[in-house]
RNA sequence: GCUGCUAUAGCUCAGUCGGUAGAGCACGUCAUUGGUAAUGACGAGGUCAUCGGUCCGAAUCCGAUUAGCAGCUCCA
């Protein structure tokens, strides 16, 4: 006799019996359940509880149950592979948040036909709705069946489990593979799957290894779901910022310029300047001193930074990195060396720190060809860059100033609600190699960051080797509408440039101290904001920051001067307008400004109007009826001047 | 850098078996007008990404390069 307890109730049973049929007994169970938690461990219907337990049921519309039918899927399209291409060698299989996929080592490259085929082969195992079955097999054993089906990735597997682990396998119909599961019960309940794109993948993420094929695809309980889910992807792709910011005018790309080199264009350019007045005024009155430092240095420089030993790949030299009887320069892919030059100027007292260093800094970072995306992925940005010096007792107040100030500015522009926090720290395996500095410097620096950030009440998921080489990382993590995670801002604590720069500041006992040094952004880089905003409003940015802000559209010719007469009023106020003059309908006009999506349109000429007046049309709120001149304005303003959105 | 895909007018795309280029929108001119998501007529626009090869002949077939896309690896 034992008692399993549900959330809603729970039920004795005399005698061994799965998760179903407890399930069913207690009257609990539908179709849509498909996996369940056991005392907090995820397994499939089939499992057999034998003890007191907790149970909870999982369905697909719950993440644990959609992460289990994404992994049946991924078995299917791996027993879908190994039916029509048996040469095709088995690696692994993982269910992942947007979907499924799977790796294989394969000869033959899995062209959009071979997809659409494996598709249909897929349909087929699902209508066959074959019996998913787990069983375990002693280490030699489960190597021997993996050695006799000729799966050598698999074998390798089996050998790296540790000493001890469960070796489980799951079969369905003549497919079977390694796994840890659980599954579904049965193939049929994948009821529409959309095999999306074939990629390539190094075995194990490691590029030194051979690339894999990797089959990525979707999978739901439904055939309206799938639809729903494409659907889905199409509304996102109207606001990938590299199909409408080039639409809109915001940036293009030159074949002769090359890669990551995007112009801006006036709309672009204006929006960051926008960005960047604002930001150096915002930080000027948080007490930041504003600098501006060289482009580029001699080697020298970096040599004593340890970009030089550390970032060499990622710069573009100019003249023979080699040779050390010519001058050699790099352009600089950080501001750090050239910032702390500031510092070292002359010499300092402790009274003198924190001294916040504010830079609108462009670096250069010769990144590799297949890395470069838009705005998002460049190889010449400019960056919000700041380096804040600081007594090691400032260190938390001063974290904290530069982590409100980029949450404010992230929240102002209407970012922060898809932010979340990483928390980057080292990889001791890679001390040396990646990182510069000792155990002791590293394991200091990240516990002083872990309680200021405890203390702080960040929450945040930590990242491990995802740190700089000379220190941990608070990073701001930005998801984009396709669920893509970029580092939009960070923070960074380096207990050890300053030691190398021989910075050194007089402390209140006479004695020369070595001072902390905080790397951080408040607004990231402008490249990369523009394109997180360009998505996130669809091109509709706020009025405050929009390159065109108010579009005059006169009607007929007649109108055009008092169209002028309403510019200069607005102009003179600092607004950002323009006049539609063109010979074209109003109809015309009206439908330009939405789809450049201007904030607001004024119409001159409407039979509502008076002297004085003008027909306002916000992109917003739609018409608004003949308005006065004054009015609009001084709203405007106040629109503008409050950054409402 | 790696794997796969792509490149025709400013944009979205046609272009069949290899025979010297098409549409809509945008743009310009004229006419017209309070056409409130598209007033009409006319016009201009392309060394079919670049270079090379095959062929009597290449937008079309082949190769290389460049650029773009998705993913991997790397990163703000």
């Amino acid at each position: 006799m034992f008692k399993v307890s549900f959330p809603e109730k729970t039920v004795e049973f005399e005698a061994p019996l799965s998760v179903f049929d407890a399930a069913r007994a207690a009257e609990l169970v539908t179709r849509a359940h498909v996996a369940a938690d056991v005392d907090g461990t995820t397994v499939g219907m089939t499992h057999v509880l034998t003890a007191d337990c907790a149970v909870k049921l999982h369905t697909t519309a719950d993440e644990k149950g959609k992460h289990v039918f994404n992994h049946t899927a991924a078995h299917i399209l791996a027993q879908a592979v190994k039916r029509l291409y048996p040469t095709a060698k088995l690696t692994i299989g993982p269910a992942i948040e947007s979907g499924f996929y799977y790796d294989f080592d394969s000869e033959i490259p899995f062209t959009p036909e071979v997809l659409a085929a494996l598709e249909g082969e897929m349909k087929k195992i699902v209508k066959e709705n074959l019996l998913i079955e787990r069983f375990e097999l002693p280490r030699e054993e489960a190597r021997k069946l993996m050695e006799e089906k000729g799966e050598p990735y698999k074998v390798q597997l089996i050998d790296e489990l540790p000493e001890g682990a469960v070796i489980s396998f799951y079969r369905q119909g003549e497919f079977t593979d390694l796994c840890a599961g659980p599954h579904l019960f049965s193939t049929g309940a994948v009821k529409a799957v959309k095999l999306t794109q074939c990629t390539g993948a190094y075995w194990k993420g490691d590029q030194n290894n051979k690339m894999l094929q990797r089959v990525y695809g979707v999978a739901f309980a439904s055939k309206d779901e799938l639809k729903a889910h494409l659907e889905a992807l199409e509304e996102a792709k109207k606001r990938d910022h590299n199909k409408i910011g080039r639409e809109l005018e915001y940036f293009t790309t030159v074949e002769s310029i090359g890669q990551g080199l995007p112009i801006l264009l006036p709309k672009g350019a204006r929006t960051v300047q926008i960005l960047q007045r604002w930001i150096e005024d915002e930080e000027q009155k948080r007490g930041y001193l504003l600098t501006k430092t060289p482009l580029m240095a001699k080697r020298d420089l970096y040599r004593i930074s340890g970009h030089w030993d550390h970032y060499r790949d990622g710069m573009f030299i100019l003249g023979d990195a080699e040779d050390e009887t010519k001058e050699c320069f790099a352009l600089r892919p950080m501001t750090c060396p050239f910032q702390y030059q500031v510092f070292l100027n002359k010499k300092r007292s402790y009274r003198e720190l924190p001294m916040r260093l504010g830079e609108t800094s462009t670096l250069f970072r010769n990144e590799d060809s297949g890395e470069m995306h838009g705005l998002i992925r460049v190889r010449q940005f400019t960056i919000s860059e700041g380096h804040l010096v600081l007594r090691p007792e400032q260190l938390e107040e001063e974290f904290r100033g530069c982590l409100e100030l980029a949450k404010y500015v992230l929240d102002t522009v209407g970012m922060l609600e898809n932010c979340s926090f990483r928390f980057s720290q080292w990889d001791p395996a890679r001390a040396g190699i990646k990182y510069e500095g000792t155990a002791e410097q590293w394991e200091h620096a990240q516990s002083v960051m872990g309680t200021i950030l405890d203390n702080l009440g960040v929450k945040y998921e930590i990242g491990i080797d995802e740190a700089a080489f000379y220190g941990p990382k608070l990073d701001i993590q930005y998801k984009n509408v396709f669920g893509k995670e970029d580092t939009i801002v960070t923070i960074q604590i380096d207990m050890l440039l300053a030691e190398k720069f021989g910075m050194e500041y007089v402390d209140s006992d006479g004695q020369m101290k070595t001072p902390y040094i905080i790397h951080r952004t408040s607004l990231g880089c402008y490249e990369r904001t523009l394109a997180y905003l360009i998505e996130r409003y669809a091109g509709a940015l706020p009025t405050w920051m929009a390159p065109e802000q108010v579009r005059i559209l006169p009607i007929g010719d007649e109108h055009i001067d008092y169209a002028y007469d309403v510019k200069k009023q607005l102009a003179a106020k600092g607004v950002r307008v323009e006049v539609d003059d063109r010979n074209e309908t109003i109809g015309k006009k009206i439908r330009n400004t939405q789809l450049e999506k201007v904030p607001y349109m004024l119409v001159i000429g409407d039979n509502e109007m008076n002297a004085g007046t003008v027909a306002v049309r916000s992109r917003k709120e739609g018409d608004k009826g003949a308005v006065a001149v004054d009015a609009f304005l001084s709203d405007l303003l106040l629109e503008i001047e409050e950054k409402r959105r």
